[in-house]
DNA sequence: CGGCTGATCGTG
DNA sequence: ACGATCAGCCGA
């Protein structure tokens, strides 16, 4: 009985990650956020999920990043907040981008969630749910299933996350949170330029986007 | 698998 | 006007 509860407080989905881990530069946390867990409430449950691809935005001198030059505007201000907060955005107008702001107030580095894959298998339902209610007419449920969270809209469609939840402090919050998860070592990573920054001259080149090896 | 394209709307 | 995208369609 001792044991059986020594094993639920060490249980991956209860060590959740707080503020020193996201205090950190925007590079260092888009690594260390590869096999993590992200937690969000949704109306069919909780949903968990590892995630496996991440890319660095890193502020005021990076041509891709929405905070290029200081630009600081009301869409861009949790970017500027401390790290771990929440930065979601409508791109396309039609989908949902979700960030982590890092390192320190003013300084609007973040980490754009790009891939995720469920973590038990209740999350893997819900996830499956969340993206069948929103397909396209004929997408078929294989294909669903087959991409289910490979991109950052499908993510947060998959994990119901909306604006709503943006600038929420994800160390604080009992709804939409991180946790550790699985262990990845530093030589399991691979770099690659960031997607779909064309204009963004030569930081367009720069390799800040990370991917677990399969 | 890779390239091309329309859909759709808040932001500045 | 313009995207830190997605899914369908085409060709290989």
């Amino acid at each position: 009985m001792k044991m059986e509860k020594m094993q639920m407080a060490d249980k991956a989905e209860n060590r959740r990650l707080g503020r020193e881990f996201f205090t950190v530069d925007g590079l260092t946390l888009a690594r260390n956020l590869l096999g993590k867990v992200m937690v969000h409430e949704t109306p069919y449950g909780t949903v968990r999920a590892i995630i496996t691809e991440t890319e660095s935005y890193m502020g005021i001198e990076d041509k891709g990043s929405h905070t290029y030059g200081g630009r600081r505007t009301e869409r861009t201000e949790p970017m500027f907040h401390i790290g771990g907060t929440s930065y979601v955005y409508l791109i396309y107008g039609m989908y949902s981008c979700m960030n982590v702001a890092a390192d320190v107030v003013d300084n609007p580095q973040a980490v754009l969630i790009r891939m995720a894959e469920p973590f038990d298998e209740e999350s893997e339902r819900i996830m499956l749910r969340l993206r069948m209610e929103k397909k396209r007419a004929r997408q078929q449920e294989s294909s669903v299933r087959k991409h289910l969270a490979d991109g950052p809209g499908k993510l947060c469609i998959a994990m119901n996350i909306t604006r709503a939840d943006n600038d929420i402090d994800m160390v604080e919050s009992d709804t939409f949170y991180w946790t550790e998860g699985i262990e990845v070592m530093p030589e399991e990573i691979l770099e690659g330029k960031r997607i779909g920054i064309d204009y963004a001259e030569e930081a367009a080149d720069y390799l800040w986007r990370f991917t677990i090896k399969r």
